[in-house]
Order: C-alpha cells, then structure tokens, then sequence
DNA sequence: CTTGCTATTTGCGCCGGCGCAAAGACACGG
DNA sequence: CCGTGTCTTTGCGCCGGCGCAAATAGCAAG
C-alpha cells in the first residue's frame, strides 16, 4: 500500500542501499545511467547475455519466462525501490527472464564491471543482492509450493493481495490495484488461463468481494479473500 | 555423474570454495562443526530460527517445503559439495524449508557469526553465496514455468534427467541414481502424485528407456527420455 | 459519434490427472 | 524361512479446469 512518493523519497527506500548512509547514495546513482522506458517497451530479454542491472525509480516492470509452447509465466512485478537482473553483476550469465515495463518506468542501471566496483566500494552493497536474492528464492519457493499445492482460485486469491500490498491504492470503494493488469496478465501470473481467472473474478464481484473492470480491479472487501485464500 | 570420490577429492569441489586456494579450505571447515546425520534425520526444520548453514560432504539432502494440506513440495537434493542454508548467513530469519537427510550424510555447518566473520576474512565467500543464490533463482524459476506450462511426464522425464546428471552411476545396464527415491519422492519433487509416477514409470518401462525397482530406477535409454522431455 | 481494436464474459464439451481401493511385490528382522 | 510393514501396480470413476467459439463491452483516436 503505497502513496505515489517522490524521486527523492524513493531513493532512501531502495531495497540495495539499507546500511549505507543517505549521503553515499548520490554517488552509487550518478554511476549508473538513468533510463525511461515507455509502457510495453523491453529493458532486456530472456537469453540475451545479462550486461546491466537496475533499480527501479518509478513505474513498474514485469519479469517473465516463456515456454516453446507459448505459454508466459509472470515470475514477479518488479516495483519502487526494487532491484532485478542481479545476475548481471556476474560474468558470463545470460537473462534468465524478460522484462517488460508495464507502465512509464525510468530505472538506473549499471553495467556488470561498475556494479563490481561498487561492492569492493561499498560493501553492503553485496550484502544486500544477497538479502535481496534469498528472499526472492524465498518468494519462489513459496509459490512453487502453492502452484503444487492450491487450486486455481487460491492461488488468484494469494496473488490479488500479494499484488495490493505491493501495488495498492486505497480508494473510496476500496483498495485500487494501481496499475493496467488485465485477466490474462493475472492469468500469466497465477499460473492458469484467461477464461477461469474471468470466471472467478466473475463469481467475486458477485459477492462484492472485488469491483473490477477492463484491465482494472479494485479490492472492496480484503477480509473475504483473505479468509478464502486461507481455507480454499 | 560423479563416481564416490573421497572426503579429500570433494574439498576442491565444493561450490562455496571457488576462486580460494586449496591451502586455506582446511582453515575455513576447521572452523564449522562437522556433523554426521543417519539417513531419515532432520538437519533443519522449516520455520524454526536459521541458526546454522551448511556444506554437504558426502551423502544427500533432501529440502522440502510442507503444506498445509499434507502436501510436500520437494524443492531440491543436496549433493556432496553443495552449500545449503545461504539465509543462515543473516540475522532473524526462519529457515524457509525443512532439510533431511537421505542417505547417511556427512556436513560442515557454521553458526551465522562464523560464517560471517569467515566471509569478511574470506570475500570470495560471500561472491560464491551470491552466485550460488542466482543459480538457485534461475533454476526455480524454470521449474516454476515448468510446473505451470507442461505436462506431468514432461516433468517427470526432465526430472529423472535431471538426478541423473546429478546423481547417476555408470552400470552396465545403464544410469543408475544411485540413491533411494520412492515413487513417492519423484511425485513430491515433479508435483503430482505417487499414482501418476507409478503409472508413467511402468510405461517408460515397457518401451525400454527405463528399468526399475522399489526406490531404484535405471536409466537405460538416456536419449529417448531426452527426446520425450522437449517433444512433449 | 463512429469505427476499430482489444479485453472480457459465458456456454459447452472434453480430458488429463487425481484419488480410492484392493492386490501384488519386495525387503528386513527375528 | 516366515511374518510384517512398506512400496508399487492397476482398474475405475470423477471432476477441476482448459480451450474454443461467439457475443458483448470499453477504450482510444479520428
């Protein structure tokens, strides 16, 4: 649940710089280029060699994976503050994902060799990819285990009130998902299809548990499906 | 496939230790507990405070993730020169699953204070720990696509491949995994369920790509397997 | 406002894979 | 060498969720 906030508010909240000193984070951002992408354009491709790394300022990407069959697993939305492609401060290594900007995005990135100088610079800096990447397995895990485990409508559950603590915006009829996320979006990202997620979606309004519209959904009763997730 | 190598042999493999001299791996283990664990106990449990990271000498771990539902999610084997337990590296986190030994297995573990105190003294530590998360990344999030886009004996013909590589033996009748895994264990690790493993398994064998036994299977025809796997 | 494009809804039929049950195979300890 | 417990096999029935198709609704641009 998170307001709109500044540039300057954002950098303090940037999951890579905790434990260094506000002052430090002027220089760490000037080495790195700034770079806007528009809604729907690429930052990088799957198997494309990983060059760069980055942080996100402002707007949103989405990390996925496709399948030959065609199929496209939303792995995670990458928000404010956030790092991804991590991998790239390593040699040799090829994106294991496709980002997207889902929304007007504008990110610093750096370069394998300076994101390499900067954690002999600034230790902590290593230290928190490390954070950073044992909670996205720790994320992972956890999802692996619920595409296994739950059913469809658990699972899109889980993933609406993973998405609002992440990207919602309270609102008079109720907490708005603040970004363009349509049924297929959410499909790719619950691991199932178009039509069952409109069902359910469907089934939810009805209970006024949700109120959504064209690539829009918003949250009105948060309680409910907390409690459906929960019991299934 | 790794023949049986001795305790020594295993020290220059252990993933931890790239990029640092031989001469100091002694130093490094001296200063970690050296445990040995019975086939069927518990190193770690899921939830409980992550105290302790560790290095597999020899034998196998297996790491499980429960679910409410009775269900278990096995996320990954430990094999000889594989760290486990990355997150004990920090403060006031649970481990996030449970990890048992398989076989009678031999580990090196260090409380989350040496491990600290070792990777400041030793900075190729916390690198090899970062690279090793990313690698752990990459793969769950392939399974992840995998789990949610093929079909259950694509998984589980890509599973055996990948023990096989991972923890095959030379017979003369072919590829042996050289470990017990039940019917049971390949369910929980492709996500489906011991039914389903029996039947595919039975199939397999009737077409001569596989021989198998209670908690033994052979692989015999490799390339068929492979063939399967990416055809679908 | 109209036109065109894309997202969404909903009915319908099908099927992969689950889950139970009962029987068979194997391993181990005494 | 037998008994016992565990692992495995296989038949059978069911059902959650997929996939298609056709209709509808919303947004955007001219």
């Amino acid at each position: 649940m998170n307001k709109t906030p500044k540039l300057k508010d954002i950098y303090s909240q940037v999951d890579l710089f905790v434990g260094i000193a506000t002052e430090k984070h002027p220089d760490i951002l000037s080495r790195g280029h700034r770079i806007l992408f528009k809604s729907g354009e690429t930052i990088f491709r799957e198997g494309d060699p990983a060059l760069r790394c980055y942080v996100v300022l402002n707007g949103r990407l989405k990390l996925s994976k496709l399948h030959e069959h065609g199929k496209e697993a939303i792995i995670r939305f990458i928000n404010p503050g956030e790092v991804t492609a991590a991998i790239a401060a390593f040699k040799g290594k090829d994106y294991p994902v496709t980002a997207e900007a889902i929304e007007n995005t504008k990110v610093v990135g750096w370069d394998k060799e300076t994101m390499l100088k900067l954690m002999l610079e600034y230790a902590p800096l290593a230290v928190n990819m490390l954070r950073v990447a044992i909670d996205r397995i720790d994320e992972l895990q956890t999802r692996y285990l619920g595409l296994y485990a739950e059913h469809v409508e658990q699972r899109v559950a889980r993933a609406l009130l993973r998405i609002m603590k992440q990207a919602g915006r309270k609102t008079d009829e109720g907490i708005l998902i603040d970004f363009r996320l349509s049924r297929q979006g959410l499909a790719d990202y619950t691991g199932t299809t178009l039509f069952t997620v409109s069902r359910t979606i469907s089934r939810w309004e009805k209970n006024g548990w949700i109120k959504s519209g064209r690539e829009r959904i918003t949250i009105t009763d948060p309680h409910a499906l907390v409690t459906f997730a929960e019991t299934g």
